[in-house]
DNA sequence: CGCGACCTCGCTATTTATGGGGAGTTTTAT
DNA sequence: ATAAAACTCCCCATAAATAGCGAGGTCGCG
């Protein structure tokens, strides 16, 4: 089992364009016998990258019908980041179950595994198995293979990103001290005012690391610059 | 090696409180033969919770001088999510090299690797080995031992998890889909107005949804509602 | 069927944030 | 050593956000 994984990650290591992180995927799949492996990252505004083995048909109705905007599996994955087995999740709603039967007829098997990967600047892809088998046996199976799906999701998405270079086109802007000081204050929910006092600072003063900040952060208004802060990482409430 | 990592693995599941989590460092610091072993929650208030095997007189100074600001291992692992040995990171700053003289001569070793954990609500974790060895012998225990100490790293942040509950206190609040979308446009740096033209709805109503998304999430004003959405999750940028 | 939650719209007054100037000291880096 | 960046403070006018009031339609769950 062990030189299985080895040998994987020989091969996803060798990987050298996007096509190859493609074929990685299918030898996945075949190595474990499951329905589709998948690999993409998921944004509000859309996916910026995503290989796997689902069917087009399929990838085009989830985009489609932005299912993105209500899937359990998304929406969970956000809030947490053990991996999580499709059959845990809630699936109550009129929107989920539609879906879910909508996967089934388009060629998904009935288990899912999804592991959430946390990258750099808010980056956040998932790494996900699908098959068809029953409850017992996929329970088996994850008990058996969860640890390699961790290593292999992780080293996927190193890959990944060295390929499409997540968020590297601009460097990450450094704010000084005041300003990441302002910045963190301001996430935390304090006003101007707060904020001032918080720091032993003139209001004004700290209007200058706001607008600073604003200005480095290419944001429009100070939510924005928080919020741009937030996702990068420089700041954490 | 592997039956090791088993061995090591077991002790870890079979940890019952935060002593027996000390413990399990204690003894992966012997196994790895190590100088030191650290877990620390992170945020920018202050720790939640750490454990290790640093001296008590260095968490103090740490603490005392505020090194969490300036720490480039800190720093770094907030933006990169693959683990970073330390020689790889910029000490040029004043501050920096000054802390890393104390760290010295406060009984650490000159070589180090941590590897970030982000978890759910914006949880974020390190998990650090601590040693003294030439560049090459680190590089080679690294290389030996890089996936064992991230599996050991996440199975350790998921036991932590278990006993300190974060973010579990309050239930991350639902919010409507409006809302959400409102978050999410805001998060993006449009005003009121862009904000309410890309959902085609009257400025009023968004600033409905601004207001029912505040009150949900317990926040001040916009901009901690915003950072709040951002660092549990629910929305992204 | 009714209750609650969601979605939608309007008005007024007050508070707060933003944008544009300018100017001095201290700290850091080359 | 000298330049660059960071830190600190002030004024004024305008734009935007907040707080308070109210009202009606739709949808799903029990």
């Amino acid at each position: 089992m062990t030189n299985r994984l080895e040998d994987l990650l020989s091969t996803l290591q060798a990987a050298a364009t996007l096509e190859d992180l493609q074929a990685v995927l299918e030898s996945l799949r075949d190595h474990y016998k499951v329905e589709h492996t998948v690999y993409h990252w998921v944004n509000s505004v859309g996916e910026r990258y995503g290989a796997g083995t689902y069917s087009a048909e399929w990838v085009d109705r989830y985009l489609e019908k932005d299912y993105l905007r209500m899937d359990p599996v998304i929406f969970v994955c956000f809030q947490r980041f053990t991996p999580v087995s499709w059959k845990e999740l809630d699936w109550s709603s009129k929107a989920a179950r539609e879906m879910w039967q909508d996967a089934l007829d388009h060629g998904l098997g009935n288990q899912g595994y999804t592991i959430p990967i946390r990258g750099p600047n808010g980056q956040f892809a998932l790494f996900t198995l699908n098959a068809s088998l029953s409850d017992e046996d996929w329970a088996q199976f994850i008990d058996d293979n969860a640890r390699d799906l961790m290593i292999l999701g992780h080293e996927f998405n190193k890959k990944a990103l060295e390929f499409e270079q997540w968020g590297e086109d601009g460097t990450t802007p450094a704010l000084s001290p005041r300003e990441l000081a302002s910045m963190s204050c301001l996430a935390r929910g304090m006003s101007r005012a707060q904020a001032a006092a918080e720091l032993n600072i003139s209001e004004h003063t700290l209007r200058v690391y706001i607008e600073s900040s604003r200005h480095k952060l290419g944001a429009m208004n100070t939510t924005h610059a928080v919020a741009r802060a937030l996702s990068t990482g420089i700041i954490i409430i």
